[in-house]
This record gives structure tokens, C-alpha cells and sequence, in this order.
RNA sequence: GGCGGCGUAGCCAAGUGGUAAGGCAGAGGUCUGCAAAACCUCUAUUCAGCGGUUCAAAUCCGCUCGCCGCCUCCA
């Protein structure tokens, strides 16, 4: 039984979708700039939430949005004198090169709010038409007043909200709480037309639009940051239920931030971290590893140093999985039942609200379980075809485990091709320093032999002997 | 000020009523010419603190302290 933890509610309870059809949707980016460690986390996360959906055998519907008109991008565009689109277009592309760099899945549908104004339009009318909205020179509000839910799901009341708003209320509004649906637009800014003249939305709007036109009048799962359950899914829970009269979302979902000493990661901080950055100086299964390290709702801090152990944790996966691949190779398993204790304990995790800290750690309590029975294999200890029969398990888990979390994905060998392209020396060569290594060490030219690997550790090359012969690897 | 969350070993992090997973770092050991890797042993009588409920609490309740977030654009 899958339990989600519903910020609607405030607490876990069973997932019941109507169907076996689900209904995703989660807040896309802004797309003004580079994406940052904080988009990589919640994008990561609810990758994850939709391939764990699909393996549980949902059929998923999954729209993520491109918020591809805003003031940020209509500022920016003026700061380099070139057009919104453009400046959205090119953060687009951006963005989808550090999803495809970090595995993040293609979602079924990614829609751009300025491909979406009709609907939008349809919405806002629909508000103007059950009085739920007005229009003000051009502009276009919601009326919160009019909406009884108003501040469920953020835990806030209206009045409590009143007496704390910030300054710079637009006078012209009747109520400081509503919010803008449509903008009039302003000369020489991007613009369509509407029966309120031309204008752009607002940003609450487009994604109760993008909603309802992919996904229907109402949807099993919403997703996105912590930061966004106020005003904006507020916002949209009063938008598109006041518009349908139906509910909107039976599971909110949201993510906790990434921060960096303790604080939020934010523009404002100015202590950001893009993810193409991070990609570049470390391998995409480390930084999806650091990021499943922690529980999806909790705030995790990012340093150097756990990106690190998120590799060095990596780099011992793989080095025993080869150790396990080639142990298969050598003993035959047939007929042996494979067990598959750690996929029950995977889906057991996995059903409880995603909890993808814990199954990494039963896959770490794994490879210390195959690293014993394979020493005690090899010293004769143990029956080879029992031990291959329990690390074939192994295997296909791993690989389950990996498909749904696109971490420990690879193969060992695959893996390890990746880590050579790295490396300055050819295998050949450095086959031959250890050839010369070894002579050395026949003679017992303790240092000369030392020398070599001294000098193939500096050009990343780590050497290990074992009684079968010298193996390296990269570092 | 209002609302919400968090506080588990040197660090990261699971565990939400039945007696503290896992990783990193550290110490000792096995193996090794020496290493490396791997394995073994050790490293929280205790879960911010104080009370309460219970046969039983890190887990539930109350209070205190500390940190963070939202209330304004924000993943």
C-alpha cells in the first residue's frame, strides 16, 4: 500500500488514485536563467515519484510546465535588448540539457504557458462570468474573498494574512489578497489579445490552465517546492476550483529546499549553484545520489564535501558489482531459486512516502553482504552456487532499484568505460607499466615498483594487487 | 507578529510505540614486500532539554531552548 505525505492535509494516508490512469503535474521553471541545484532536486524527486508510479504499474500522465513569460523575463530580455522569447527559449534548451544530464526523464507533456492562452483566456472568463473576478483598467484579479477555501492547504486565514501583508498593495485592488489573472500590457512588452484588451497572464493562472487542458478538472498528484505551496498553489486551488466547481488536487506534493550553510539557495542569496556546473565537475549518478540521500520532504544541505562521499559511495557500488559480474560469470547458476529481499524491502521503502534515504541504505547493507559472501566464496568457505544464486538476486534488484531511482543504473563495465575516458594514458600503456611493475617487484626492487605506482596514482591510475594480478582502476 | 517544519554519533542520514539501518571520517586487526581494495572488531545505554502517558517512547502529549522556511519573486 503506497502512502503519500499530503500537504493538504498535513500528514501521510494511502494513495487512491480513481483509476490506473495518473494524473502529474508539476510546477515547471521560470525560465530566465540557468537552473540551479535547488530545480535539480525537485525535478530528481518527482522523476523519481513518477518512475516509481510506472513500476507500480500506473499508467502516468505526467505534465511539467515551462513558465515562459514572466516580468523576470521580460526584464532580462530589456537588459540585453532581445526578445521574451528568445530569452525563453534559450533557457528552454538549457533547462532540458541539465534534465537530460542529471537522467531526469522526458515527462509526457511540457507545455509553455504562451502556448496555452486560450485556455488561460477560457478560465478567466469563466472566474468573470461566476463574479469571482474583476477587471481593472485592463487588469484582470481574483477575488479571494469569494473563495471559501482560501488558505487550506497553506494553514493560513485570511485575516491573519491581511494583518501581516507586506507594503505596496496596488490601491486599485479591491482586497490586498487578490491577484493578478491578466496583465495589461505595457508598450513594447509581449502581449495577446483578450476580451479585456492585450494584456499577459498572470502566473498563478497558466498552470491551472496547463492543468485542466492535459490533465483534466481534476488531477491525482501536484507536485513542486516548498516555497510554492503560498500564494501559488494556494492561488490555483482558488482559481481553477472556483472556474470548474470540481476539485482541483487530491495529493499535493512538495519538496524540501537545497541549502547551502544552513540557508536557502536562492537568487536573492545570491548562493547559487547551476546545475551544469555541478555536472560538469561531477558524474550525474553522484549528484541524483546526494539528492536521494535525504527523505524528498526534508531540507538537505549541500557542501563539497557530501557531493564526495556521494561519489565515493558510487565508486564502491560499482566496484562491487563488478566484483559480483565476474563471480557470475565464473560459476554457473541454474536451477537455484533467486531470492529478491531487497526489491521487497525497495517497494516496502518506496511505498512509504518515497523513501528513497532508506533504500539506499539497504543497498549499501547489500554490497557489504556480497562482499563477504564473495571473500568467503573465494577462500572456499562457502558453496559457489548457493552464493551465486543469492548475488544473481542481487544483480537483478540492483538493476530494478536503479531503473527507478537512475542511480546504480549502469553496468560495472559501462561505468568504468565512462571513468577511463578521463585519463591521459592508454590501457595498453599503462598494462605495460604494470608489467614493468611487476618485474620490479619479482626482483624484489622495491623502489622502482613503488615509483611506478607513485606515478600512475598522480595521472589518476590506482593500482591494487590481488593473487590472481595486479588490477587498476581510475581514480 | 502569524503559520509550518526540524533538532538521532565527529559529519551525512534511516527509524514515528517494542528496545538505535546505512554511508563518510577515526582506532585496532586479517590480507599484502609495503600499499590499495575488501572483510572483521570497536566508536550513541541513547535520540536538544525537562516533565507526563504507557508494561514499553527517539517515536504519543505538554513546556523550554536552538535552527530553518513561508507570510514578497522563488524548486
Amino acid at each position: 500500500m503506497l502512502r503519500v505525505y499530503n500537504t493538504l492535509i498535513g500528514r501521510k494516508e494511502e494513495f487512491m488514485p480513481d483509476s490506473g490512469k495518473i494524473r502529474m503535474y508539476v510546477c515547471g521553471p521560470t525560465v530566465y536563467d540557468l537552473s540551479h541545484l535547488g530545480h535539480a532536486r525537485s525535478a530528481v524527486a518527482f522523476d523519481v515519484i513518477y518512475r516509481y508510479l510506472k513500476y507500480r504499474g500506473y499508467e502516468v500522465f505526467y505534465t511539467r510546465n515551462y513558465t515562459d513569460i514572466d516580468d523576470k523575463i521580460i526584464n532580462r530580455a530589456n537588459r540585453e535588448g532581445v526578445s521574451s522569447q528568445e530569452i525563453a527559449e534559450r533557457y528552454i534548451k538549457a533547462f532540458d540539457e541539465d534534465m537530460e544530464g542529471l537522467g531526469v526523464e522526458v515527462p509526457t507533456y511540457r507545455p509553455k504557458a504562451t502556448e496555452t492562452i486560450p485556455e488561460i483566456l477560457g478560465v478567466i472568463q469563466a472566474l468573470l462570468d461566476k463574479n469571482c473576478a474583476y477587471i481593472i483598467d485592463g487588469d484582470v484579479y481574483y477575488s479571494v474573498r469569494k473563495f471559501d477555501g482560501y488558505g487550506r492547504l497553506s494553514g493560513k486565514n485570511i485575516e491573519e494574512l491581511e494583518a501581516g501583508a507586506r507594503v505596496e498593495v496596488d490601491e486599485r485592488k479591491r482586497d490586498p489578497l487578490d491577484f493578478a489573472l491578466w496583465k495589461a500590457s505595457k508598450e513594447g512588452e509581449p502581449s495577446w489579445d483578450s476580451p479585456w484588451g492585450k494584456g499577459r497572464p498572470g502566473w498563478h493562472i497558466e498552470c491551472s490552465a496547463m492543468s485542466r487542458k492535459y490533465l483534466g478538472e481534476t488531477i491525482d498528484i501536484h507536485g513542486g517546492g516548498r516555497d510554492l505551496i503560498f500564494p501559488h498553489h494556494e492561488n490555483e486551488i482558488a482559481q481553477s476550483e472556483a472556474a470548474t466547481g470540481r476539485p482541483f488536487v487530491r495529493y499535493w506534493l512538495h519538496n524540501g529546499f537545497v541549502n547551502i550553510q544552513k540557508e536557502k539557495m536562492s537568487k536573492s542569496l545570491g548562493n547559487i549553484l547551476n546545475i551544469r556546473d555541478i555536472l560538469h565537475a561531477c558524474p550525474a549518478e553522484a549528484v541524483r545520489l546526494f539528492l536521494l540521500s535525504s527523505q524528498y520532504r526534508s531540507p538537505i544541505d549541500y557542501s563539497p564535501d557530501v557531493l564526495k562521499e556521494a561519489n565515493a559511495a558510487l565508486e564502491r557500488f560499482y566496484a562491487t558489482l563488478e566484483r559480483i559480474e565476474s563471480y557470475l560469470i565464473s560459476v554457473e547458476v541454474k536451477g537455484e531459486s533467486v531470492e529478491h529481499i531487497l526489491r521487497d524491502k525497495f517497494e516496502t521503502d518506496m511505498d512509504d512516502d518515497f523513501n528513497t534515504a532508506s533504500v539506499i541504505g539497504s543497498v549499501f547493507y547489500a554490497i557489504k553482504e556480497a562482499n563477504r559472501m564473495l571473500d568467503d566464496a573465494e577462500s572456499g568457505r562457502r558453496d559457489p552456487k548457493e552464493t551465486a544464486a543469492i548475488l544473481c538476486g542481487f544483480r537483478e534488484d540492483f538493476r530494478t532499484i536503479g531503473s527507478v531511482l537512475g542511480v546504480f543504473n549502469k553496468g560495472s563495465a559501462q561505468y568504468l568505460e565512462e571513468k577511463k575516458r578521463g585519463i591521459s594514458l592508454l590501457p595498453e600503456e599503462i598494462e605495460g607499466f604494470i608489467r614493468e611493475r611487476n618485474e620490479a617487484r619479482s626482483k624484489g626492487d622495491w623502489e622502482k615498483s613503488d615509483k611506478i605506482r607513485t606515478d600512475l596514482g598522480e595521472r589518476g591510475i590506482v593500482l591494487e594487487d590481488y593473487p590472481g594480478g595486479t588490477r587498476w582502476k581510475v581514480r
